[in-house]
RNA sequence: GGAGACGUGGCAGAGCGGUUGAAUGCAUCGGUCUUGAAAACCGAAGUACCUUCACGGGUACCCAGGGUUCGAAUCCCUGCGUCUCCUCCA
């Protein structure tokens, strides 16, 4: 969540930014909480000081004394206690309307309403041309025996595949490329629980308002959340602690299936693997300091990048403007993958920084290093958490099949992946 | 699914209903001693909020919420969380 004193300290200027995002967004509820809020702590704050100058002199006092103070004391007792429900309801407020409130985006955001406002930063490559007409995934998909839709409809639903055969393990080569090449930079991988509590989902900003975008699970009273990314557990991974400067930034990633349930997006992308209730991702996740964390955020970039390169993919990378930034997110770059069937660039990645906006929620702090003169202790402020997908699996399947194909229908496997294919390099029908 | 135990400071671990924001130990940071270090000794040190230009002052916080009481870390209820045993299971 955003720092509340921001509301106090800087209310125009954080107003103007959010209205960044959004021209109609309006904060003056959470200012006159926050003005309520600090007018009903000075007069609790007043009654209980009165109560516990009176209750000081109790402890020895003769029972005639206590007796003649007793009244008066349940009376501020009473009030005190109203007041500090008043306070509490007042918070609780405060708090909820804190939650519902994105992250304010950086200066440095280009302006914008939606996805047309993006700005591209880099091209690497050029689109892939064909001198026959080319497929697109599923055709390619169904008719080499890769992939199965139908079937896949009959068991649970429109927007879940099968993977078959070499289909499989070439989504399994690619997964375990990338996981390597992670691995490979050093950073921890972690193998993360793929359902969550609603309290983790709140740490990244996924809750409380984007709760129709998860499957909720049921066992007895509990419900937990599967997760849409492994962007959640991975980042609450250090709720409520606090981690010291020298051991910044930190980098994990994590190879999971995601689960989303679309809600809200009826009739984009039905056709193929482009958008399915399950897919597979690998999840970079990083926490710094403040002074690292553009660094870091270049470097997911560069990533997933080099990855997309490759595997022979063209792409671009495209800032988001402020109309397209996601809720939480600061800032963020897209890593878009051409595909020819759709003859545009489609998002394969998208990698954010947070600013302190997430740490703040899920109660992730850092303790800065004392400075070399300095005796004290430094006080513990929130870190700054990034994520990026490095990469999506299933798009990035479809990419390499799409991109790939060959004028007799059979695809091309990037030289990178052949290894993890036993040596395989070309996917061609087989007569069945 | 059945039974039970427990939630106190960075960690471990005390705490007759009233000078307990909280003993003690470890860890941390200063100082003394030492050529330097270790050890030993002395000392400092929680978080949030309100108030003050500042020094400072104040309030709250012993999982959370409610109750009993003049007064609750301490007693009572509820919720949440964690752990252990049995059962089942990849």
């Amino acid at each position: 969540m955003i720092d509340s004193k921001l509301l106090e300290t800087n209310f125009d200027d954080t107003l103007q930014n959010l209205r960044r995002r959004d021209p109609n967004f309006d904060l003056s509820l959470l200012r006159s909480l926050s003005f309520e809020r600090k007018a009903l702590v000075g007069v609790l704050q007043e009654l209980q000081e009165k109560r516990n100058r009176i209750n000081k002199g109790m402890r020895g006092a003769s029972p005639d004394e206590i007796s003649a103070k007793r009244d008066e004391m349940k009376a501020l007792s009473m009030e005190a206690k109203a007041k500090e429900e008043e306070l509490r309801h007042t918070e609780n407020r405060l708090h909820d309307a804190l939650l519902a409130t994105p992250n304010i985006p950086r200066e440095c955001v280009p302006q914008g309403v939606d996805e047309s406002d993006n700005v591209e930063v880099k091209k690497v490559g050029e689109p892939t041309t064909f001198d026959f007409v080319a497929k697109d995934h599923v055709e390619l998909g169904e008719s080499l025996g890769l992939l199965d839709f139908e079937r896949a409809a009959k068991v649970s639903g429109s927007r879940f595949v099968f993977l078959k055969g070499v289909g499989a393990r070439l989504n399994r080569a690619i997964a375990n490329y990338m996981i390597d090449f992670h691995a490979k930079e050093g950073d921890l991988e972690l193998n993360p629980p793929l359902l969550v509590r609603g309290s983790a989902a709140e740490g990244v900003g996924q809750l409380p308002k984007f709760e129709e975008g998860m499957f909720k699970t049921r066992r007895g009273d509990d419900q937990l959340y599967l997760i849409p990314t492994a962007e959640v557990p991975v980042t609450n991974y250090y709720a409520n602690e606090i981690l010291e400067e020298s051991s910044l930034p930190m980098r994990f990633f994590a190879y999971s299936q995601c689960f989303r349930s679309e809600a809200g997006s009826a009739g984009r992308d039905t056709r193929g693997m482009i958008r399915q209730h399950q897919f597979e991702k690998i999840e970079m996740v990083r926490f710094a300091t403040p002074d690292q964390a553009d660094a870091e955020h270049q470097n997911m970039v560069d990533r997933a990048s080099r990855i997309l390169s490759d595997f022979e993919l063209p792409h671009r990378i495209v800032e988001l403007c402020t109309g397209d930034l996601s809720f939480s997110a600061e800032r963020c770059f897209d890593l878009e993958v051409w595909l020819p069937s759709q003859n545009t660039y489609r998002e394969i990645s998208s990698c954010s920084t947070f600013g302190s906006y997430q740490a703040r929620r899920a109660k992730i702090r850092f303790r800065p290093a004392a400075a070399p003169g300095s005796k004290k202790k430094t006080k513990a402020q929130p870190l700054v958490t990034l994520n990026g997908s490095g990469l999506a699996v299933g798009r990035t399947l479809v990419a390499i099949l799409e991109n790939h194909q060959q004028a007799d229908g059979s695809i091309q496997i990037p030289r990178v992946l052949q290894p993890y294919m036993g040596g395989q390099s070309v996917i061609e029908k087989t007569s069945d």
